[in-house]
DNA sequence: TGACATTATGTCGAAAATGATATATATTAT
DNA sequence: ATAATATATATCATTTTCGACATAATGTCA
């Protein structure tokens, strides 16, 4: 993994200590992480698209426009389970859920 | 739905109250199960496969043994993350669980 | 059959994720 | 520039998910 992506975790608020402890993600941490990295692009993508704002998107999934920044920016305290579930509520088909993975 | 898919369904715990109610499940919400119930049956095959028992894939995930078989029933408790989590563990790449998505 | 291994189910305190709220920081339009 | 709108960040009480444990049920094999 590159110093970029590296950085650009950081940023995000993924807690790691040092870059030697960053590099020792296991594999299966680092798929974790960019899956859900994946994830938040797309829910953004998505939202963008059908021209919502976070509030509009927040009021949908019965959530809040923090929540959704966060899930946007792919802050450590999102799940999977709420990216997902936003996804589907989008429209998102399991189809689609599918290719967003690759 | 069939009826068929619901009595598979309802067998797993999901609560729902009559027949009429479990049809009201949103479109969203039934894809969600039915992602869950994948994940869920491809665990399982993984395991197997890899001729773990349950106990022993827990100590890989350091989870327990009632988790994992929680996980291979689709119980409600069990998240998305969890699921995800586990099959990474168990060395699946994403274009794998890509896959297991359709 | 009975001993042994494996899987299923229920419960619980601890930990993590959640929506809500407040507020700071962009971004856009006038 | 400034008002209005949209997005980001921090904190917190509540809810959900978690591993652990106990124990029941099922399967396996001598």
């Amino acid at each position: 993994m590159n110093n970029r992506k590296k950085k650009n975790l950081e940023a995000r608020g993924w807690k790691v200590g040092s870059a030697a402890e960053f590099l020792n993600l296991s594999p299966e941490e680092e798929a974790y992480v960019e899956l859900k990295l994946k994830l938040s692009q797309n829910l953004q993508e998505y939202r963008k698209e059908k021209k919502l704002t976070q509030d509009a998107l927040a009021r949908l999934l019965k959530s809040s426009q923090s929540r959704v920044a966060k899930m946007e920016s792919g802050d450590p305290s999102v799940s999977l389970d709420l990216l997902i579930r936003s996804l589907l509520t989008l429209g998102a088909s399991r189809k689609t859920l599918s290719q967003m993975l690759l």
